[in-house]
DNA sequence: CCGAATCCTTCAAGATACTG
DNA sequence: CAGTATCTTGAAGGATTCGG
């Protein structure tokens, strides 16, 4: 268990979500693996504005945190392919969940116009 | 709209979600507060052990995002109410379910023992 | 193609002390 | 009681370049 989601269980439950999901592109990640295996190419295009590296760092959190499996094929050109774990699978119902409200969220924003 | 959640909508609508809430101890002061009002002290108290300086910058972000409301009351000694908007009100559901996938997480590590 | 290595910047979070 | 005022720090994120 990475130490920032050992901490926050200390606190609070749903501190665990947050430090094991929290980081930029991670939920967006996890999204895009809900419709299926990608390879990293793949998910950097669909991300959008990631660096290689910054991708890489949330994929290895989420592998640690047992959210995403990557599987590393020995061939030329390489290929590694990135999928849902058993448990990531359980988080599911939360990004869709979570995207429908964002999206809410995002319009409310616009049709209020708040400064 | 804030910066970073302006920023989100042009990825991906769950980035908004992680905008808003991302913070460290945001969802567990929204999770405290479907219980109800509570004063600042009192917030302080249940989220343990948060600073006053990052818990009032939580607050003030989370009241520009529209999620909780604060009602100042003139009175010595003075007194700050702090509640649920109606778009706060929305987020229980989520809430609730990413506290208990966060326990159901707590608990899976450790009985996996993983280092 | 999939990263690793390097370097850099920024900023959220924490410690501490003080005030209306 | 409910915050500010400063200061410090660490980690996250990003740009760029290079390698198997």
């Amino acid at each position: 268990m990475r130490q920032s989601v050992e901490n926050a269980v200390a606190v609070c439950p749903v501190e665990v979500a947050v430090a094991v999901l929290g980081g930029s592109w991670k939920l967006t990640v996890v999204k895009h693996l809900t419709g299926g295996t990608m390879r990293f190419g793949e998910l950097r295009r669909a991300v959008g504005p990631v660096t290689p590296r910054v991708l890489t760092r949330q994929l290895r959190d989420l592998e640690a945190d047992g959210i995403v499996s990557r599987t590393v094929f020995a061939e030329v050109p390489p290929r590694v392919e990135y999928a849902l774990t058993e448990l990531g699978e359980t988080l599911r119902p939360a990004v869709v969940w979570l995207d429908e409200w964002g999206a809410a969220y995002a319009d409310r924003e616009v049709s209020q116009g708040r400064p």
